[in-house]
DNA sequence: ATCTATTCCTGGCTGC
DNA sequence: TGCAGCCAGGAATAGA
């Protein structure tokens, strides 16, 4: 389940392979990932070079010399760098040095090419990692939402998804279902500062190999070997001993610890 | 305007 | 051993 951290490192490990690249040949296989007509696909994109890589929340933007290609991972997508095709190959591109390929189990990505950027994009909230202090709490303030929910909501905040969310509210030490717009200025503070600090430890770790996640070059993360909540129901709390409890909020999985995050 | 439920997808796991 | 049925969840969409 690809989340920031996970789209970084990609982003990161494909870099030295695609950027200055010229796309030689571009191949689609009939997908829900691929909704665009795969011959116009390719004719935007055969020809063109690829000038810059760039993350936006859980998107991959590759900036061609004319138009973007966006990339959205969903929940198995794995963008590989000189691999070999395998049955769940749903495009390829031929690079003048090396090929990518862009391979997803259950087809929850997405690609798409578009002559600015993607329409999608303007709908997403700032980074979490670059958001001030001011804009964040903005964001959060008159909300009557649960915190879960909002962390999640792409619109809001750009890049946090299911498993983050759980660990940053833990280390923030706030229920999951606490009122969003209740929460005081220092547990707001806490609350960002947990997720900078989250984010960026995964990051630096490479990520969380939970399923199939990979970065380009097939490594995998090890952040997951860093988790506190996220699939630890029943553990005890790494902080205070209670057992992990596991909940449904937002038709999520959602884990805490009773005790450290109370209501 | 907001928030919540449903839908898409399929490998892997559980339990009979 | 085999297999039906459920589970995981990102985000668009429909519904409340």
């Amino acid at each position: 389940m690809p989340e920031l951290p996970e789209v970084e490192t990609v982003v990161r490990s494909l870099a030295p392979h695609a950027t200055g690249r010229l796309i030689i040949r571009a191949a689609f296989g009939k997908s829900p990932v691929v909704r665009q007509d795969a011959g116009v696909l390719a004719s935007h994109l055969e020809g063109r070079r690829i000038e810059r890589l760039e993350r936006r929340g859980k998107f991959i933007l590759f900036h061609l010399d004319r138009g973007v290609l966006s990339v959205h991972l969903g929940m198995t997508g794995r963008l590989l760098a000189n691999a070999e095709p395998g049955p769940y190959t749903r495009a390829s591109l031929t690079l003048d040095a090396g090929s990518l390929l862009y391979d997803d189990i259950r087809q929850f990505g997405r690609i798409e090419w578009s002559a600015e950027a993607p329409a999608g994009l303007a709908r997403l909230g700032p980074d979490p990692l670059t958001v001030t202090a001011a804009t964040f709490h903005s964001i959060l303030r008159g909300r009557r939402g649960r915190i879960k929910s909002l962390l999640l909501n792409q619109r809001l905040l750009a890049g946090i998804g299911n498993i983050y969310a759980d660990e940053i509210l833990f280390r923030a030490r706030i229920h999951p279902l606490a009122a969003a717009g209740r929460l005081g200025p220092a547990r707001l503070e806490r609350l960002l500062m947990a997720a900078r600090q989250v984010l960026e430890q995964a990051i630096s770790r490479g990520g969380s190999s939970i399923s199939d996640y990979v970065d380009s070059e097939g490594r995998s993360g090890s952040f997951q070997l860093l988790h506190q909540v996220y699939g630890k129901q029943g553990s005890p709390c790494p902080r205070c001993g209670a057992a992990i409890r596991k909940i449904v909020v937002a038709q999520r999985g959602t884990h805490y610890c009773p005790h450290c995050q109370r209501p």
